[in-house]
DNA sequence: CTTGCTTCAATAGTCATACTTTTGCAAGAC
DNA sequence: GTCTTGCAAAAGTATGACTATTGAAGCAAG
């Protein structure tokens, strides 16, 4: 039965597909669904239902209750944190908010983030983020946009894991998300702002001589810049 | 055998048992547990066994593989922002240490959601603001720490909420958790720091007169006047 | 007409079993 | 020593039967 999907994580397509449809507000809060139905409807048996389901539940976007069904519940109750609902919305058509969103979250953390790190980056981390910074440099100049981002990513990650706080290292990808979704909407000048590419060094170098209140301070400024650039998307003041 | 769960909930008893267990080192990262072992451990069918199991792959914290079994995954893989694992983090041995990580995610986003706030916030939602501040006097005051935890966490939820961020709104758990962390550990003054009070009110006031700057720095003096509440834990100086 | 009780059926929850698929490992072939 | 082959362990899937819960309809009493 349905042998023509890669067969062995049948459960998985099923909770990708189900879970994409709940955020695309394919299924609205306060539908519902029943066990048979989705079985009937991707063609698997009750078993591989109830295991997406039960993991749609763990996120809390759906409940399930005897005589009722499944019912999807209202976005206030999901796990906005798990990743997956991070990426499935991140694909669906609500994804420009949802950036938003997350700048909000990354304003937030990304300087303590660095102060943090000022306190704990080893000199591996340390030499990370000045090859990091040399890269957005050259690649700044020549022009090169994905491998700018590639640069920045590595920085902000780097960053990130230096902070020796977990819940920030899980934070990484959103961050990656964040600058990626920058570039790939435009908004972004054609040349990065050389200012700003300073500002990453000035928190390279705070962070390597110990000093948490600059590397702080210099990182709330990159997202000020950030937001600045977002503010005025084509306009040229280099 | 865990039974904080009532019965047809099964797999829920054996996922929280099996959750608290990974979390308490009770299995560590590299060992390797089957569906049969878990089923024969807690007298349950393979079925519920592997609900049980794919909430836990869901969450990072085990990944099953055909011919070799369910091994348990190292702690960076795992999804640290799900309020089950956090939940369960708080209920095992590293209480202490785990409050303070909460503490620095709490430094860095609980600022921004204060300025946030201060654009966003509605009328009832500045009323709640004040009504927990005016509390908190009364009970700081009278020496009621339970009764001024409550508004304290009133406060921060409300804030928080009123940051009209889902992300943000998604932590309130965690700051309600630092705070009663801090009064049920010894790490607060028998009686309220009225300055930290007198702050509170200067976030509800600046929220109200859509002040994000001022809501953002008051906020962030409570962060640190905590911070150093903790470092002295007995000294009076009201 | 309203209230409360009873019955019914829909639906999730659980279990047992049989079968399929993948894959680590060991034994044998070269 | 390296490659191939085959075996068996374990998860993945499917099915059917049974249990438990519960919303709702129907019925009875006030």
């Amino acid at each position: 039965m349905a042998s023509d999907t890669a067969v062995g994580e049948l459960h998985g397509s099923v909770l990708t597909d189900l879970g994409t449809r709940i955020v695309s507000g394919d299924h609205r809060p306060g539908d519902v669904l029943t066990l048979d139905s989705v079985g009937l409807h991707y063609g698997v048996s009750r078993t591989v239902a109830r295991e997406a389901i039960r993991v749609l539940e763990s996120m809390g976007m759906v409940a399930s209750r005897r005589r009722v069904g499944i019912t999807v519940q209202p976005k206030s109750l999901w796990n906005v944190f798990d990743p997956r609902l991070i990426r499935w919305r991140l694909d669906a058509g609500e994804r420009t908010d949802f950036l938003l969103t997350l700048s909000e979250l990354r304003r937030g953390f990304e300087p303590v983030a660095a102060a943090l790190a000022a306190d704990r980056a080893d000199e591996h981390q340390c030499r990370i983020l000045a090859a990091a910074v040399s890269d957005m440099v050259m690649h700044g100049r020549s022009g090169d946009l994905d491998q700018y981002l590639l640069a920045d990513k590595v920085f902000h990650r780097t960053l990130l894991e230096a902070s020796g706080n977990e819940m920030f290292r899980a934070l990484s990808d959103v961050v990656g998300e964040v600058l990626a979704g920058r570039t790939h909407h435009g908004m972004m000048p054609a040349r990065p702002n050389p200012a700003a590419i300073d500002l990453h060094d000035q928190v390279a170098r705070a962070i390597r001589l110990r000093d948490p209140a600059a590397a702080e301070r210099a990182m709330r400024e990159i997202i000020v810049e950030a937001a600045a650039a977002v503010s005025e998307p084509a306009d040229d003041q280099e």
